[in-house]
RNA sequence: GGCGGGGUAGCUCAGCCUGGUAGAGCAAGCGGCUCAUAAUCGCUGUGUCGUGGGUUCAAAUCCCGCCUCCGCUACCA
């Protein structure tokens, strides 16, 4: 990749440091981290951002309840529960940003500067209903009767001087922006629904603070610090160089990474990105993210999963039981991204002993097996199934337009039909009958070195959702020697039939996906 | 209140735009096979298609009302 090649970037939402990430943190960021290892396994260069939210009076609260200062709350969260859980969940991610890194909050400083040069910066009041009780100010949804709705306590109106961004002069040209970029906010339903918010009408948005001090300083107003969804939304730019110059290293990041290929997000932080972001860049004279795409919720036994449920469900309480790969497969291949999905144990149980041990795993043990005790545990020599061959360049294909159109579901659907395919081949062509006789060596060598390169591409797209398995059948296939790195497998090259080296070394390691003990009496809550 | 989406087999869902004997996967039952992780292959059953009307020779599919779940949005005051 020559470095002047603008890389495919995308970037997860910088997760508020309250607590320790829940599956909710982790479904967002793994379908980031499949997609960009896709990408990088079609040979392209790519940039994977993700990071934390550290700024803002609830991080200041949750901080001073565990008794220390935010900063040290911060680091201590980041380094003992955020990074680890990435680290397990293997997200490989390209740099990691926290909101209270200097090139953050010196980039921040810039930018705003800039934008109030601009005058697209105000002083204003705000006024609106605050709650002590709360000690935040509260939207008419969160009223109950004038009371707030947590402590049905009256509400104040109180007034605060804040700087204001001109966010509703904006409106017309987001509106324009969205009609004419259907694919600039994903999947339909949210780009309808922030049309229809952009059409009814938005008001200016109140930057500043000065009721705490937990946050990045206002350049000019030392006694305000900036509203922390303008800070953070600013983290996707500045982590590759927002406002530095053109020659420094800082400015040719940017404009080898800038504009984001897309946002990923949760629908419930639609809106900040769909309207107020894109508002703040072309307020900044840069050009606006290509793409927002907004993911549904993890439900549970129909409902949605609320906050608090969401967070007793740590990734580890299903890795645990079923593996890192299992974990990001499941989510990515049983929910439509974009729509709501249910999540249930017995769901996931059932997938995983269907799709995962008898279709995947067992296909690899059946080969390996075969090979050990038909050839000595060498691999036969070349042989091509025109209709497996034919079959899996069509599965690239598809797969291939599905997983860059983010439909994460059908593309590994696709993958996992050709799986099913040479199962059925195998069977088909009864390797174990066809052995008893001498004098169809040829065809026995010819089924099994078939199945193995269908085995091989399977590796190759499997790659990017499940690394930890594929990464091991790569070494049972004696690949790599020939062949180099499994992660160095180009996308658009898996497809060409004949890459193993017959005389390769195949193995029958321990099994990919070992099937499992029912595990319900631990779960049910008794 | 307005807008949008959903309610189809035990479970998750497709079909609905372009009406014509109700589908897939999983689960379940029966039989086969044995290379494999009690794997796999073949066969089998299953539904008042939320509800009440209407249009039509014919409606899950089109039209109207209603119930219900969800999201967005507005507001009672």
């Amino acid at each position: 990749m020559s470095g002047s090649e603008k890389s495919f970037y995308l970037t997860t939402p910088i997760y508020y440091v309250n607590d320790a990430p829940h599956i909710g943190h982790a479904y967002t960021t793994v379908a980031g981290d499949f997609l960009t290892r896709w990408h990088r396994q079609k040979g392209e260069s790519v940039w994977y951002l993700t990071g934390t939210d550290e700024h803002g009076q609830k991080v200041m609260r949750t901080a001073e309840a565990n008794g220390t200062k935010p900063q040290e709350w911060c680091d201590r969260l980041v380094e003992s529960a955020w990074k680890p859980v990435w680290r397990d969940l293997e997200i490989a991610y390209d740099d990691f940003i926290r909101t209270t890194e200097p090139r953050h909050t010196e980039r921040v400083a810039n930018f705003l500067q800039g934008l109030m040069e601009k005058g697209y910066i105000y002083e204003g009041k705000y006024e609106g209903p605050y709650c002590v009780g709360c000690e935040e100010f509260k939207l008419p949804g969160d009223l109950d009767d004038g009371k707030c709705k947590i402590h049905s306590k009256p509400v104040e109106i109180v007034k605060e001087t804040n700087w204001f961004f001109k966010l509703s002069e904006f409106v017309p040209k987001l509106i324009d922006h969205y009609k004419k970029n259907p694919s600039a906010c994903e999947p339909e339903s949210a780009r309808s629904e922030v049309l229809a918010f952009l059409e009814g009408g938005v008001s200016d948005l109140s930057i500043s603070r000065s009721t705490f001090d937990w946050g990045i300083k206002v350049p000019w107003d030392s006694k305000q610090v900036v509203y922390v969804w303008f800070d953070a939304l600013l983290n996707y730019a500045t982590a590759v160089g927002l406002t530095d110059g053109k020659e420094s290293a800082g400015g040719k990041k940017f404009e080898q990474t800038w504009p984001a290929d897309v946002h990923l997000v949760g629908k419930d932080i639609l809106r900040f990105h769909a309207v107020i972001w894109p508002a703040m860049l072309m307020a900044g004279g840069i050009s606006v993210p290509k793409k927002v795409f907004a993911h549904g919720w993890l439900l549970v036994g129909g409902e949605k999963m609320s906050k608090s449920k969401l967070t007793g469900i740590a990734p580890s309480d299903i890795t645990s039981h079923f593996g890192v790969d299992a974990f990001r497969y499941y989510f990515m291949r049983a929910i439509p991204f974009g729509s709501d999905g249910s999540f249930s144990w017995e769901d996931m149980s059932a997938r995983y002993t269907s799709e995962l041990a008898n279709d995947f795993g067992n296909l690899a043990s059946r080969l390996t097996a075969m090979i050990e005790k038909y050839c000595g545990g060498v691999l036969p020599a070349r042989a091509e199934s025109k209709e497996l061959s034919q079959s899996l360049a069509k599965t690239v294909d598809v797969a291939d337009k599905a997983i860059c159109a983010l439909d994460f579901q059908s593309g590994i659907n696709a993958i996992m039909d050709f799986c099913k395919e040479v199962n059925g081949y195998v069977t088909a062509t009864e390797p174990w009958a066809v052995a008893k006789d001498p004098m169809r060596k040829a065809e026995l060598d010819a089924i099994l070195y078939n199945t193995a390169e269908s085995l091989r591409a399977l590796a190759i797209l499997l790659y990017p959702i499940m690394p930890i398995s594929t990464t091991k059948l790569w070494g049972y296939l004696g690949a790599e020697s020939a062949l180099g790195a499994l992660d160095k497998q180009v996308i658009s090259k898996a497809s060409s039939w004949g890459q193993l080296s017959p005389g390769a070394k195949i193995s029958k390691g321990e099994i990919l996906f070992p099937r499992l003990e029912e595990k319900i009496a631990s779960d049910t809550k008794n």
